[in-house]
DNA sequence: TTCGGTTCTGAATAGGTGTTCACTTTTTTC
DNA sequence: GAAAAAAGTGAACACCTATTCAGAACCGAA
């Protein structure tokens, strides 16, 4: 009497799966992280309570996912753009202003994945989430020094205080809200991709020239 | 048969306050803010749990004080720091290094006024704080402009950027963890004092004389 | 000393949300 | 079609901590 999945409720169980992470993400761009409870999630994703716990053995851990996999699409987005760039600068400018870009089309969602108050603990996956985006940053400028164009530094501090500089003042509680005028929107990734640039050691006339290039992007980079 | 509060009960009364004041911060400060719950400040405070109520209406409202409380004395510190200094340029650098140093001695509380995440909301006060901090550099942002030292610029964006680039390399999850050794320390600040005054355009010689100046406090900077 | 007013106490209450589990429904195998 | 196994359900439970409140302790004035 052996039970076996069979390939139809293996998919049917994976897109039940697919379907809660998703209401739990789309519940997090609109409430915040705080809105993201059992209760509404599994609703949203048209499955009881229990159910969710079937696919995930806490909130901690549908949290944590939805972390990893938000954190995921960015670093790709991330890679895409700098390695479409045509020299080390530029692929540093284009990786930063791809944050940048991202954490201003997604406010609620950045600030929850980013900074948000969250009741379960998820700070492993957080800082995974962040590792993986600094890493990358770091890369960047690594290759930028080895090429000459930066001074030698602090590489890894380097990444993580551009990161902090590019959340704080777009996604930050400081953040200008008036960043819905796109042209707002592009004047401030401007200023701080700018700030990021030089804070490495970029050259300023240079520095400008990379930010006008990295600022338009070739397409809409906001991932589902 | 009018009661009249004496001077001595006005005096204990607002010891009180301060005491329960006092215990939230230490708990605070050791235990991040997760550990500020009413019965462990209580106590803490050598008072009964209601006995808090009688002097804050609710938790919301003590946490806020308290976020309240050590920004105040933050500003001071960043503000004394910023006048001793000779000019704007030094200003600026005396005041994003006193941030520095200050976050770094105390880690957990600085983690928890900035960023933690609390039960209660109390970002209204969080933004508070951060505005004070973040006004104070801004103004020294701005009179480095005026004297011609930095480049005009956003400098609401630029303040805000500094702060973010120095709290998320210091005490963000990504923040070093081996700077319990003095030595590392003291680079860790030069380090981001430095990509700071680049960030906004001071020259790269210049800022290091800067940093290397401002770097070196004149006394223990660390307030209760 | 007495008494009205004030402050303190701490056990009981309240509210909110993650998690469980007995039961129902669906799926697979024979 | 029947039985076994898995998956789904949602009301009940559990837990945790802020908050309350009736009574005790204390204080100031007469």
């Amino acid at each position: 009497m052996v039970y076996r999945r069979t390939h139809q409720v293996v998919k049917r169980l994976a897109a039940r799966r697919s379907a809660i992470l998703a209401a739990a993400r789309e519940t997090a761009a609109d409430g915040g992280m705080a809105a993201v409870q059992i209760a509404p999630v599994a609703a949203r994703a048209k499955v009881a309570a229990g159910t969710v716990y079937r696919y995930f053995p806490s909130k901690a851990d549908l949290i944590s996912e939805l972390i990893a996999d938000v954190s995921r699409d960015e670093l790709a987005a991330v890679r895409r753009a700098a390695d479409a760039a045509p020299g080390p600068s530029s692929a540093l400018a284009a990786a930063v202003t791809t944050v940048a870009v991202h954490v201003l089309s997604h406010r609620k969602l950045a600030w929850g994945i980013l900074a948000e108050p969250v009741d379960v603990d998820v700070s492993a996956s957080r800082l995974a989430s962040r590792r993986e985006i600094a890493g990358e940053i770091e890369l960047r400028i690594e290759a930028a020094v080895r090429a000459g164009h930066l001074p030698a530094q602090d590489t890894a501090l380097a990444a993580t205080a551009l990161l902090g500089a590019v959340h704080e003042s777009l996604v930050g509680p400081l953040a200008p809200d008036n960043l819905d005028d796109p042209a707002k929107l592009r004047d401030a990734v401007q200023t701080v991709t700018l700030l990021a640039l030089r804070a490495v050691g970029v050259m300023d006339a240079r520095a400008r020239g990379l930010v006008v290039q990295a600022v338009v992007p070739p397409r809409s980079l906001v991932g589902a």
